[in-house]
RNA sequence: GCUCAAGUGGCGGAAUUGGUAGACGCGCUGGAUUCAAAAUCCAGUUCUUUCGGGAGUGUGGGUUCGAUUCCCACCUUGAGUACCA
């Protein structure tokens, strides 16, 4: 009886499904183990075979697990909102709605194939509106919450009205916007209504305010910082501008210092904190206020260096600061506003491609330095940006570059405050080791000494403070689509009110066009049935709109993130599912993701969003954890292998790889599935493909095949080297499919996928099969197995579970060709040693598993057994093969008995006939012996 | 520029506390089987060689009896970030 995959596969998948076999239960004795996989987007292209690698992995750690007897919650669901359902909208008219839920269907039906242990029973999709209705629910309470920096937590408003309506708000320690005024409890309790929202409103977790933008035209949306790469937008490399737009933000940076300790408390990988340490960016200095001579005006700049205060020979402000137009003189209004409307004009691109170009204007004005009470030249120069610090810097050209080349540029004179150290060239940035000098009360110290020095004399004289500055921009919420959450928001008199969570969802409503309006209004902008009746709690036609009980509604939608925020605490309800996001239990038993498996693009935009919600969520009692993901690995991408035909220059002819040199070429991508093991075209399959290769011509080789060149890029439909999993199942069944993924590489790894390997695999499972079957017969004995196989059995025991419980599934799949190969040589047919077996394949290639452990006998699923124990006793060995070695190089190899001391080793090594031959009459210098390892003579 | 990874046969990769470098698989070569092919099985496969050996893990140095592994400098590739005061 031959291996048949997809009949056992086929067989295996109906029975998992049938029996609920991986539903994960919420009451359990057993301890429990949450492994999840980052959702995928379900796009039109459907799955290629780089997407399953992360889930294949973390379904053979799940499927381990629950061998190793832990409740496992191993669950999987789709990111179903997003931009390309919507743009594809627009061009077809389609509801997104419908293409998501097509796309979902392709996206399940593929993942089925794989035979992922998914409990299906808790899916989630972020656009359907039971899961959405939890999502508006937590912007209502981030809107509802301020954060009390006293308590180091968000609280809820209310708390903060209590304060205002005691003692105003002198002793409140909020992170708000920067321009709050100070009042009293009675100046409170006197504002009109709106004014006290609108004061509100600055303290909210969740704000709506003038912010500066990203504005990417062509998607016609406003973009967070984590949705650019390099200047363009992340999806499609449109162009993006700044500009001042009213706009929903989430208060991140409040949570700057606890996402940034927190990474000290969670198993992730090093390079990935580290970029979220970059994004979060915190440096600590001092702020320092300097006036303004001759003026009411002070300027405030935060320095990391206050050690070299003393340097300082000019200030720069940015070209935007508020201050500019008010301090420069007359003489230099004109080139200062030349400079402004210039520096406005350069996209952020602009400046970001030409970093080396100095330029700056004096302002005419001076301030005085604190402590010297000398004169500083006030510049402006776009270096300085006004989005970090106070957007003003006190300039030290000694001690940093660019300043340096600022003052080096403009003539400034540069001040040396540095202990024997030569500035002529340079500027001295390294700050490690240097003594600071010509500095009044600074000088002799030690730049550490100085800096606290320093701040003690700034705070002495009450002209600044030590201060911590975050990099991490506050988080723009607002996207200008249709395809995203609604707010739960509606207006009254231009100010937003919240919607209780009792008549959410708020659901999207229908629109004829997915486009922006002719006004420019979102989407939203075009449904008629879009007005909040604050009388009968529902959405009402617009011509209702009367705004006295009924209101206009929040045209904008929520970003990307917000339903990926907190997606894996709706997973671990399953039976309440209709009435809280998570019940009280269910948050209790399952806490937090013990092993989540994604990809490193998330870094910086998912992975810390959800950090951030999570924390919020613990804050206002609703969720157990501070951390959502203990331990978390970034899969590497899968690679494609691209084929290429190169066409002359000018002519419908295509010359082979090897004659390509003798022509002017250009390189085609031609689709992979042409293209054979051997690199040889199918020219007909490819004359066919387009039109315009019809009637191309053929320079072959000397054979008479074409023989296409090939490159490894990223695996996409453009690039026609996508590999379908569909397929490979096909041909080759799931289980080859799963461990041929993993068998390619480290799982953190990126690798290009080559199919010709996959035999391999596959013989090899056909290789496992035959270890159990005599010809057609299932040939599994009682008799006693052999002391080889036992030893076989229990090194190949030790070496998968510490490759699993390391991550390293590609050597654990050689184990398991070891283990066979070692198996079918030793004819061992012993249930003690092939039932075991079994079990330890299960999670990688778990439907030959089962079809195996039902001929073993058994009636329930593998996956019910415990996982095989090692044993020490089966690997003791009494001797040992050793390496002799001269001079650190092995010569050759003796076996020898292990319980042999040093000295009888040594006897019989040199008494060896091949050693005396290697030594060749020299007398050996020493010779050194490590029991069970080595031999090694010097000399 | 800065930060973080990584450089090992024709290819993917292995070597878990420093101890036989190249496991396992692909590909390739030869053989068995076959009318033939597929499939399967067996043997070989880092380079070099005067067949005794010799060299070899990006480059150069160092520590060590012994280094792919530890240290220093450099080169290359990839990822992230980018005037962050």
């Amino acid at each position: 009886m031959s291996y048949n995959f997809s009949q056992i596969e086929a067989k295996w998948q109906k029975y998992w499904s049938e029996n609920n076999t991986f539903k994960a239960s919420n009451h359990s004795d057993k301890e429990k183990y949450y492994v999840l996989d980052m959702f995928p987007y379900p796009s039109g292209a459907g799955l290629h075979v780089g997407h399953p690698l992360g889930y294949i992995a973390s379904d053979i750690y799940a499927r381990y697990k629950r061998h190793k007897g832990f409740n496992v919650l191993h669950p999987q669901g789709y990111d179903s909102f997003g931009l390309p359902a919507e743009q594809y909208a627009i061009q077809t008219g389609q509801h997104p709605a419908v293409t998501t839920k097509v796309n979902i269907n392709r996206y399940r039906e593929q993942l089925d194939k794989i035979g992922f242990s998914f409990d299906w029973s808790r899916e989630v999709r972020t656009s359907k509106p039971s899961y959405y209705k939890w999502t508006q629910w937590i912007f209502s309470k981030l809107f509802e919450s301020w954060y009390d920096k006293k308590q180091d937590k968000a609280r809820e408003i209310s708390t903060l009205k209590e304060i205002f309506k005691k003692e105003g708000n002198v002793n409140v320690a909020a992170v708000t916007e920067e321009d709050i005024p100070l009042f009293t409890a009675e100046e409170w309790i006197n504002y009109q209504q709106t004014e006290q929202e609108k004061i509100l409103l600055k303290y909210r977790l969740a704000y709506l305010a003038d912010t500066e933008v990203n504005w990417c035209p062509a998607l016609g949306t406003v973009l967070a910082n984590d949705e650019i790469v390099n200047g363009v937008s992340e999806r499609g490399g449109h162009p993006v501008v700044r500009k001042k737009m009213k706009q929903w933000s989430m208060r991140i940076s409040a949570y700057a210092e606890r996402l940034l300790q927190g990474l000290e408390t969670i198993d992730w990988n090093e390079s990935l904190k580290e970029s979220q340490r970059n994004w979060i960016g915190k440096s600590v200095g001092a702020q320092v206020t300097f006036s303004v001579k001759n003026s009411e005006s002070t300027i405030n700049v935060f320095t990391t260096r206050p050690d070299t205060i003393f340097g300082v020979t000019f200030m720069t402000l940015a070209p935007e600061h508020e201050l500019v137009s008010k301090i420069t003189t007359a003489e230099q209004k004109e080139a200062v506003e030349a400079y402004k409307t210039a520096t406005a004009k350069r996209s952020e691109r602009d400046r970001m491609a030409d970093v080396k170009t100095i330029s700056g204007v004096f302002t005419g004005a001076y301030a005085e330095h604190p402590f010297t009470k000398e004169p500083i030249p006030i510049w402006i120069g776009d270096y300085v940006l006004a989005s970090y610090g106070t957007g003003a810097v006190m300039a030290v050209p000694c001690g940093d570059q660019r300043d340096y080349d600022f003052a080096k540029h403009f003539d400034i004179p540069i001040k040396n405050i540095f202990k024997d150290v030569d500035i002529s060239e340079a500027a001295h940035t390294n700050k490690e080791g240097s003594v600071i000098s010509n500095s009044d009360f600074l000088t002799d110290l030690p730049y550490k000494k100085a800096i606290k020095q320093a701040v003690y004399q700034i705070e002495q004289e009450k002209i600044g403070e030590k201060q911590t500055n975050y990099r991490l921009r506050d988080a723009v919420f607002s996207r200008q689509r249709y395809w995203g959450e609604p707010f739960p928001v509606y207006y009254k008199e231009g100010l937003p009110q919240i919607i209780a969570q009792e008549h959410l969802p708020i659901e999207l409503p229908e629109v004829e066009k997915y486009l922006p309006t002719e006004e420019g209004e979102p989407p939203l902008g075009r449904a008629d049935c879009w007005a909040w009746d604050t009388k009968n709690y529902k959405v009402v036609e617009n011509t209702l709109v009367d705004n006295q009980t009924i209101f206009p509604l929040e045209l904008n939608t929520m970003p990307g993130w917000a339903g990926s925020s907190w997606y894996f605490f709706r997973y671990m309800e399953d039976e309440q599912r209709q009435e809280v996001f998570a019940s009280k239990e269910a948050l209790t038993y399952w806490q937090n993701v013990d092993l989540y498996i994604g990809g490193s693009e998330h870094a910086t935009g998912h992975l810390l969003y959800a950090r951030f919600w999570t924390k919020f969520l613990k804050d206002i009692g609703l969720v157990p954890v501070e951390e959502p993901f203990k331990k978390l690995i970034n899969q590497g991408m899968i690679l494609g292998e691209s084929a290429f035909v190169y066409r002359i220059e000018g002519e419908n002819k295509f010359v082979t790889f090897s004659k390509k040199e003798a022509y002017k070429t250009q390189e085609i991508h031609a689709d992979v599935a042409f293209v054979n093991a051997a690199n040889e075209l199918d020219i007909e399959a490819f004359k066919n493909w387009r039109p315009e290769f019809k009637d191309a011509a053929f320079i072959t080789e000397d054979d008479g095949k074409y023989i296409v060149g090939k490159e490894v890029e990223k695996m996409s439909k453009s690039k026609f080297n996508v590999v379908n999993p569909d397929d490979i199942c096909e041909d080759y069944g799931a289980d080859t499919l799963r461990m041929y993924e993993m068998f390619l590489g480290p799982l953190e790894q990126a690798k290009p996928w080559n199919t010709a390997g996959i035999t391999g695999v596959h013989n090899f499972l056909k290789k496992l099969w035959k270890l159990y079957h005599d010809g057609e017969r299932f040939a599994v004995t009682d008799a006693e197995a052999s002391k080889e196989a036992m030893k076989t059995l229990h090194k190949t025991i030790k070496k998968v579970t510490e490759d699993i419980e390391s991550f390293s599934f590609n050597t654990s799949v050689s184990t398991f060709m070891i283990a066979v190969n070692e198996l079918s040589a030793q004819k061992c047919k012993s249930r003690a040693v092939l039932e075991p077996l079994a079990i330890l394949i299960s999670p990688y290639a778990p439907h030959i598993a089962e079809e195996l452990w039902q001929k073993l006998g058994h009636n329930e699923s593998v996956t019910t057994a415990l996982y095989p124990v090692y044993e020490e006793k089966y690997l003791k060995e009494d001797s040992k093969t050793y390496p002799i070695s001269f001079n650190g190089k092995t010569r050759f190899t003796l076996d020898l008995a292990l319980d042999l001391s040093k000295e009888e080793i040594e006897k019989i090594v040199m008494s060896d006939e091949r050693t005396q031959k290697q030594l060749d009459g020299r007398t050996p210098k020493k010779v050194i012996v490590v029991p069970g390892k080595i031999v090694n003579i010097v000399g």
